[in-house]
DNA sequence: GCCACACCATACGGTAGCGTATGGGTGTGA
DNA sequence: TCACACCCATACGCTACCGTATGGTGTGGC
């Protein structure tokens, strides 16, 4: 019984628990002590997974862009329309970054070393999903890419304004809808049907 | 001669050297110590002018306000045509942004109490600027604000991707040129003339 | 020419975090 | 059951920073 638990800790759960840090404290907050407090433990345990805090940032990095990368795909895949599924992967998408801020969070630190690469990769693939679903909607490439590039612009503005400023963003569910009704008309205005 | 200077160091002095250290250092590099060696004196002299680094932050950050809220204004006044007024007000502002980090900066620290009312005040003021753009250019106002909300949130985006993944933006003149007509051209879809 | 005050340097104590050293406990295979 | 690898706690030194205490210096007003 109680609260604390004897078991043993393995490299993931610290991992995990600095990914947690950071969705909700920034980089800056995956800090071994306060995390080995949260884990009910010490930062003996830790040293003993990790050489240092270096290489759990690293673990916990690592960890983000294999699950963001999953996400993409799971997303949307099932619609056949790739008009519905822009749609819908822009408001999954938006939903997803309110309740995990992870993103946000590593933007937030874009310059750090260890953060810049991962961003990037991950940032490429999706504009380059995002690009081809305009693609496949039917533009040329060029303009595909432009407009992929576009939508994934909006997409990260948005969440900064979320985070930022949430009081300019639409409040009712009414007017939410409206905005990205706006949104997609204007970025698929001109598309080939 | 020399470098050294041994004029006295005022209040604004030392806001602005944290505003410098703000752009590029995010609000963490706002350290007393080594601010006052980049200005060439102790802690000593910083205690003087100010409480502690709290309120050293707020003067920096009073200062951006003023700056950010005037550089609007001087932007395109000049221009008559509300639409090429919103082109010159694109280029400009993103250029801006690319030279001064300022803006990315202190997006990064959003969470932070005394940043957070200064992001809100100066992006509401910004996003109020722009719909009023879309406004005189000719859309009803709730569409207006929509296209304005929209357009800002496409500034914002890219401003960070140019920070955190500028290889998936145009690198050629021309090829940023092509993405600015794409984005005001989608931006502007529908405009009555 | 001197005094007072604005301005600043130096020295100190305190805190939070990183990383290391060292020893103790615990399970498991021989 | 014994040894050893695995896992962890405690204690320590180090650094960077905040804020305070205290004394020193230059300069304008008289």
């Amino acid at each position: 019984m109680g609260v604390t638990q004897t078991r043993r800790l393995s490299a993931d759960d610290w991992a995990q628990a600095a990914l947690a840090s950071i969705a909700d404290g920034g980089l800056a907050a995956v800090a071994v002590e306060p995390i080995a407090a949260r884990l009910g433990a010490t930062k003996g345990s830790f040293y003993w997974h990790f050489a240092n805090r270096e290489a759990l940032v690293d673990a916990a990095l690592r960890r983000w862009e294999a699950a963001s990368t999953d996400e993409v795909i799971e997303a949307a895949q099932t619609e056949p329309d790739p008009t519905t599924r822009l749609r819908r992967l822009f408001t999954h998408v938006v939903e997803a970054a309110s309740r995990d801020r992870t993103e946000v969070a590593l933007l937030a630190t874009a310059d750090h070393p260890q953060v810049a690469p991962v961003l990037q990769r991950v940032t490429e693939r999706r504009v380059g999903y995002v690009s081809a679903l305009f693609a496949e909607i039917g533009f040329p490439p060029e303009v595909a890419r432009r407009r992929g590039v576009l939508a994934f612009s909006a997409y990260l503005g948005h969440i900064q304004l979320a985070h930022a400023a949430p009081a300019v963003l639409p409040s009712s569910a009414a007017d939410r809808r409206a905005h990205l009704d706006e949104a997609l008309q204007a970025l698929l205005h001109g598309a080939p049907h």
